[in-house]
DNA sequence: CTTCAACCTTGTGCTATAGTAGGTTTATCG
DNA sequence: CGATAAACCTACTATAGCACAAGGTTGAAG
């Protein structure tokens, strides 16, 4: 539940390859150097961000990933909902978790309110957002 | 990080008292058995609640606890920040984590933003939101 | 002086997180 | 063609926090 170091990497990932900017293929050996990440670990999340279609991945010599959108057509909570199981600040809230009181109970509609306003903030935000002022 | 049944559990405790109205003191057994939850693991919970003066307690017979003041002078989020370790949506965020890098984090604002919003969110709702309207 | 309730300490099973390790496939370059 | 470089895939592991459970101790009322 919430952000995690999945959530956190991937998008210092998406960001590493928006300050890019040339749009070719960068390997995941050199942003996880220059993040300071073991590679390893970032494998496994870029992998769902490529499922996804956010980069695109090229195998072999001079592969790597590429952006497949322009940085402000990124939404922060599309990324971070990828890669975490969930964003929802509470378990109630979690797919597949229809409680059976929900109908009585009554503090779930503070949880709802709270999830919203999380929400309306990570999808109201994009890559672009985060980018220094001269890459914009 | 985040909600967990702790600070959901604390919530229906404040709640199940800030219902009972009559200012007289409430056993925890009997809480426990309303709100079906453990009795043992809401003994835990309530301690930091008392510890921090938000409910009183009375040892022995016709014992039990009490609010201190009235529902809507207990915000949500005093109530969750007790019981929860930390509300904050990341770990950058929690105390004694001063990352070496959070001057040049690029992400470290968005994480901040977002902080606040979940904090103005909580604080700006009390116990008394969460009553039945006839219980007002 | 018994009863009932809060208080305190300790232990335990489970799950998610944050990684590691090692091998397989695919594209490019000399 | 073959070496290299990269993504891709599977499986394993250590640690920590969560959600309790068990048992005993102290203190207030009747």
């Amino acid at each position: 539940m919430m952000i995690s170091t999945r959530g956190r990497y991937a998008l210092r990932v998406m960001l590493d390859l928006a300050m890019d900017g040339t749009g070719t293929y960068v390997p995941l050996d050199s942003i996880a150097r220059r993040e300071g990440i073991s590679e390893k670990y970032l494998e496994s999340i870029i992998v769902c961000l490529s499922r996804a279609g956010l980069v695109k991945a090229l195998r072999g010599k001079g592969g790597g990933y590429r952006l497949t959108r322009k940085p402000e057509e990124y939404p922060i909570g599309e990324i971070l909902r990828l890669t975490e199981k969930s964003l929802a600040p509470v378990t109630c809230l979690e797919e597949g978790m229809d409680c059976p009181q929900a109908e009585s109970c009554p503090t779930l509609p503070l949880w709802q309110g709270l999830d919203r306003v999380i929400e309306e903030y990570l999808m109201g935000r994009t890559l672009a957002d985060l980018l220094p002022p001269e890459k914009q």
